[in-house]
DNA sequence: CTAATGTCTATAGCTGCTATAGCTTCAAGG
DNA sequence: CCTTGAAGCTATAGCAGCTATAGACATTAG
């Protein structure tokens, strides 16, 4: 049985977050002491690992919720997980291809070297002027 | 002189979000009609732009603030400016290189077709268990 | 002149936490 | 056994960057 703090520790999620998890509905209320602390088993460590990396990855409270729903039932078809981990996949890779077209530009904007004044400077120039980028974003 | 709605419709930004930076002081107070409702002018159009810009590149609200101080005055040097497109070009950079791990990591447990039943599933299994990953996030 | 649309302010909500206040409980040392 | 300090509790507010709502007033086209 562990106390909050030291799931904290053991899973590197911050103890406000792991309530914040339970509010949440991600986490099920654990058991408590007489004084009314929060003990954690195994189950709810390995829970909360299942969330901390779903998060990492980028998937959404609700899209968790989902997962754990499904995961509930063991005999369901597993095609929707593998659904969500697609459509985050797709996600992913349009925000890396926004962000690499802004980062392009950023550089662009860097690179042009002119050291006077804010008056002629290229930086706020382009900031000033869309149709000054090479690309859209 | 323009409403708000056709200063939305022209800078393609809406007209809470409008209010809204003026609120936090990236656009000047416009002057008003009798009947209290904010009139723009080019000016006002051109600074909208400049936020919306910036914003998309993914400067915050505070830097943009920043750099319309620093656009205030003609005179200064635009050093500074370069330095703020720098540091958001390394941000951007390390964002996607994050994104990118992420990207690899759900493309790969999306392979893994098992067809059968949660009881089994890789994308769940993989989601609760990070040492199955090949890279760390 | 009227009706529809637009605008006004103020306030609440959204996501995913994080921080604070003021209290209670726990565990270890003396 | 008792004290003390850390850790826990709840409730609430705050962060960014908007977006949505309510209820009132202004503008404009027909």
């Amino acid at each position: 049985m562990y106390s909050i703090g030291q799931l904290s520790r053991m899973t590197g999620v911050k103890v406000p977050t792991i309530r914040y998890y339970e509010q949440m509905g991600l986490l099920d209320e654990p058991g408590r002491t007489a004084g009314n602390q929060r003990r954690y088993d195994s189950a709810g460590r390995e829970r909360l690992s299942f969330i901390k990396h779903a998060r990492e990855l980028g998937l959404s409270i609700a899209t968790i919720r989902d997962l754990i729903a499904l995961a509930r039932d063991e005999s369901m078809p597993c095609a929707q997980a593998h659904e969500i981990a697609a459509r985050q996949a797709v996600e992913i890779r349009q925000r890396i291809a926004r962000l690499q077209k802004l980062e392009a530009e950023l550089t662009r904007i860097g690179n042009s070297h002119d050291s006077g004044t804010v008056a002629d400077c290229h930086v706020l120039a382009t900031l000033g002027d869309h149709s000054m980028c090479l690309s859209d974003h």
